[in-house]
Formats: structure tokens, C-alpha cells, sequence
RNA sequence: GGAGAAUUCGCCUAGUGGCCUAUGGCGCACGCUUGGAAAGCGUGUUGAGUGAAAGCUCUCGGGGGUUCGAAUCCCCCAUUCUCCGCCA
């Protein structure tokens, strides 16, 4: 939910940020239309209810004999207060509607237009090279047997699939040094629920335009949660947080689940696009000044990872046209995968400021004691599409695999990934 | 799955249709007192909407209903606890 005060005062600012975006401009003008007709109708309940409850007080003091006048007079009252407050209910409700459509305004420098209008901050690393013709990330993972798609497929339909043997040691692997870096940077651990009710999936902003994106059952009114970030985010809904000891951090471990409903026939070749996959997933509740720090220090330690992992990459600034509509910005930083001879996505860090904590009613007290929301940012710290990227830049002509030097502690050392030939994972 | 009990301000608590515009205590904050502290005394202490402000309105787990009037009566839902059943 956008700041209603914001577009009260500063509309062109909204408006410019809807036209950024590629969204409805006109939005703007028949939300701020349907907030003074909502305020209107608050105003004329309050004036209807206060003189309800002054006749209500001449009625309890009444002698008996005036008593049954006076409460035949307060029908008609109660009468008008009711529609009056169906008046207001419904003005809230299309209010709501309409404002809640709008967008988080992007920040200043955000690149307006859609997904390719993105600018590139930088490239860090060396693009691998090599003297032999690089193998998918399928064919090695086959060699090695690191997952098993064809019984995937068997067992619970396209996209689906089994980490087998190393591919399951190098996920955890992963996750678990990705963990410990988030340990280190004093973030704490969370492993959060996978089915969360509609009100957190709907305050998270995930059931607007992708709500077709999102697993749901219908049986038991609960959604399937495509990343962490949504338990994280519900995690102090409804909540007055102090920050004055510093931010919320959390690195939540968890399933993730996603349709990939508008994806059909991408991706479909291995483990970079699929149903079901994990994710350690970072989480920051932030005072709104620390917003866009905040934001640079979720991407430092994505890039730390990547870097020491020894993969190449670059980070982008997403374009307004491509962002969720809860962020005000959103960094992406892509690895090179070399059989694709493209920049793929690995991570993904957005600042959401103060509009996922305003549906959420997550709020922080102010100098003057007064409340406010809270800013909210997220930021992937280490997904099982890492492998991908992994087994194919650092893949030997024999079909094996180099271990990046941080990994192997979490892998009992081991260095070298070997082709199974013929063994079993 | 079945039965019962509960949910009031940070915590505990009073409350059985109008004097609830919600009691009292603890905690917390400020002040008085003190050489300083403790104790004591006093004041304040849910959140939200609206308004330039004074103020007004809403808020007793959430939603709906009955009534001129609901923390209080009725219905639905959520959560917690206890017991029974089933299962790991």
C-alpha cells in the first residue's frame, strides 16, 4: 500500500512513477477522487454517531413516562447512522481497491521502461574459458549424478526432479555456507512455515498481478509460499518493532514453491526453472532512512558469495517495468552461464520501504512517540540455481567438477567432483 | 474428528444491557521528596481514523446480528489450553 499522505501531497511523483512502471497513470487521479469522497463519508458517520451518542445519554436519563418518545425519536437516528456507516464502509473498501492497485513509487535513478531496460552497474570476474567444448549443466549432472529429471518427471510431473548424491551434498553444502555468512553478518536463522494464510500471501503483495504464479489449496485456505520472504515478512505483522537497538535481520531457510504458470516452454531443459527448489533467503526490517544502505549491504553480501564461489557476474539495475509492485528498487545479479553464452539470474535483492510493512502493519515508534512503518527489504542468499551455474564454470574436460575452495569444509573436503562412470550416485 | 474452557491496555485483573467516555495492580516514563538512592506521594501510560486546531469518532481476539443503546445477549471464524478418539 502506497502512503496515502504521499498521494495527497505529491500525486506527480506517484504519477511519474505509474508512467515508469508502464502502469495506469489514470489510476492516480480516481484513487485521490475516491480518498476525498472516502474522507467525506468518515465525516458525516462521525458527525451522525456523536449525536447518536449524546441521545443516547438523554435516553438512559429520562424519567420513565418521556422514555418511550425519546426511543421512538432514536429509531430514525440509528436508521442514518447505519446507512452513514455503509456509506463509509463502502468508500473504504473502493479507496483500498484503487490505492492498493497503485505501485510502490520507484526510487530516484530506478531506469524506467520494461525487463531489457535494465542498466548494468558492473561486471565482476573472469568469464571462463576453455579447451574443450563446455558441457550443459544436464550433461555434467548426469555424468556426476548430481540430480535424476527423468524420475522427477516420473514421480511428479515436468519441472520436477531429485538432487541425487553430490547434487544433494552441494546443495547443502551451499546453503549451509551461505548460512554461516549470514551468521557472521549477525543475521539470525529462521527455517519459517511453507503455507501461510491469505492475508500474509495478500500483505506481501504476491496476489496481484502473480497471483497465478502461487500454489494454493483451496481445501484448507492456505498458500504455498514461492520464497521465505513471505513468512519473514508476516513474521512481525501487526507489530510495533524497536529498532533502536538496530534492524530486524533474518536468513530464512526454506522450500520454495512456484507455478511458473506464464513460463510455459522456457527453461524446460534442467534445474534452472522448476517447481519446487530451496532457498536461504535474507530479510531486513529497517528504520525507512536506512532503506537504501540497508540495500547495498544485502547486495554486498550476495556479490561476497559469488565472488568466492569464483563465478562470474554481473549486477543490474532492474527497470521500473520489471519490478514487483511492492519494490521501490530491485538489484539482480546474473552469472554467466557458459553453454547459454547469457547472464542468468542467481540472486535478487529488492527494498520495498515502508509499502509491504504498510499492508503488513509493521511498524517502529518515532521521536515523537508517534508510529510509522517500518522498511522492508529481501535478498537471495544462496538457491539450489546455483549449482547450475557452478557445475558449468568450474566443469573439467574429463566431466569433472572442480569444488570452489570455500565450499569443500561443507563437503568433507572434497575437491574434485568425478564422473560415475557406470557407478551409482 | 468430538467435547469443554478461555481471549479486556506491555503483563496480571475488575466487569452479567445505559453511572464503561473500561476498574485496580505490576511494569515503564516524568515530577515532588533526598546529600545521593530506596521507599513514599503525584501525574502520565492501547492503537487507529478524521480535522488547521480544539475536538469528534472508532478500538474489550476478528467479522456479522439483536437493540434507541453491547466488553456484556445471539451467530460465524481464528487462536490458546484441557480431555476423548485416530495417526506418526
Amino acid at each position: 500500500m502506497i502512503d496515502p499522505v504521499l498521494l495527497r501531497e505529491n500525486p506527480d511523483l506517484i504519477r511519474q512513477s505509474q508512467a515508469a512502471r508502464g502502469d495506469s497513470v489514470e489510476l492516480v487521479d480516481r484513487a485521490l477522487a475516491a480518498d476525498s469522497e472516502r474522507r467525506a463519508a468518515i465525516g458525516e458517520y462521525d458527525n451522525l454517531r456523536a449525536s447518536q451518542n449524546v441521545f443516547g445519554k438523554r435516553v438512559a436519563a429520562a424519567p420513565k413516562d418521556e422514555k418511550k418518545a425519546l426511543v421512538a425519536e432514536a429509531q430514525s437516528l440509528a436508521a442514518s447512522v447505519k446507512e452513514a456507516n455503509q456509506r463509509v464502509q463502502d468508500a473504504e473498501l473502493s479507496f483500498t481497491e484503487l490505492a492498493g492497485a497503485i505501485a510502490n513509487p520507484v526510487l530516484a535513478g530506478v531506469p524506467s521502461g520494461g525487463e531489457e531496460n535494465f542498466i548494468t552497474l558492473r561486471e565482476v570476474g573472469e568469464r571462463p574459458t576453455f579447451d574443450f567444448e563446455p558441457r550443459d549443466h544436464v550433461e555434467i549432472g548426469e555424468l556426476v549424478g548430481a540430480f535424476d529429471l527423468a524420475r522427477g518427471a516420473k514421480v511428479s510431473g515436468a519441472r520436477f526432479y531429485f538432487l541425487t548424491g553430490i547434487g544433494a551434498r552441494l546443495e547443502l553444502a551451499l546453503m549451509n555456507y551461505a548460512l554461516q555468512k549470514a551468521l557472521d553478518a549477525g543475521f539470525t536463522p529462521m527455517i519459517t512455515p511453507t503455507l501461510v494464510r491469505p492475508e500474509i500471501m495478500r500483505g506481501t503483495g504476491f496476489l496481484g498481478e502473480h497471483a497465478d504464479e502461487i500454489y494454493y489449496l483451496p481445501a484448507d485456505d492456505l498458500y504455498l509460499t514461492g520464497t521465505s520472504e513471505v513468512a519473514l515478512a508476516g513474521f512481525h505483522s501487526d507489530e510495533i518493532l524497536d529498532l533502536a537497538d538496530g534492524p530486524y535481520r533474518y536468513a530464512g531457510w526454506s522450500t520454495c514453491y512456484r507455478r511458473e504458470a506464464g513460463s510455459g516452454g522456457k527453461d524446460t531443459r534442467g534445474i534452472l526453472r522448476v517447481h519446487q527448489f530451496n532457498k536461504l533467503e535474507m530479510f531486513s526490517y529497517v528504520l525507512p532512512e536506512e532503506a537504501e544502505a540497508e540495500h547495498l549491504r544485502l547486495l554486498g553480501y550476495q556479490e561476497e558469495l559469488l565472488t568466492s564461489l569464483g563465478l562470474n557476474y554481473r549486477v543490474i539495475d532492474v527497470a521500473a517495468g520489471d519490478l514487483g509492485s511492492s519494490a521501490a528498487r530491485k538489484y539482480d545479479i546474473e552469472a554467466w552461464v557458459p553453454t547459454q553464452g547469457t547472464f542468468r539470474e542467481l540472486t535478487s535483492t529488492s527494498n520495498c520501504t515502508t509499502y509491504q510493512a504498510r499492508r503488513l502493519d509493521a511498524r517502529y515508534r518515532t521521536e515523537s512517540g508517534k508510529t510509522a512503518p517500518v522498511a522492508t527489504l529481501n535478498g537471495t542468499l544462496a538457491t539450489t540455481r546455483w549449482i547450475v551455474a557452478l557445475l558449468e564454470t568450474h566443469q573439467q574436460a574429463d566431466g569433472s567438477v572442480r569444488v570452489p575452495e570455500v565450499l569443500r569444509p561443507y563437503l568433507g573436503g572434497l575437491e574434485l567432483i568425478e564422473p560415475l562412470n557406470g557407478r551409482r550416485p
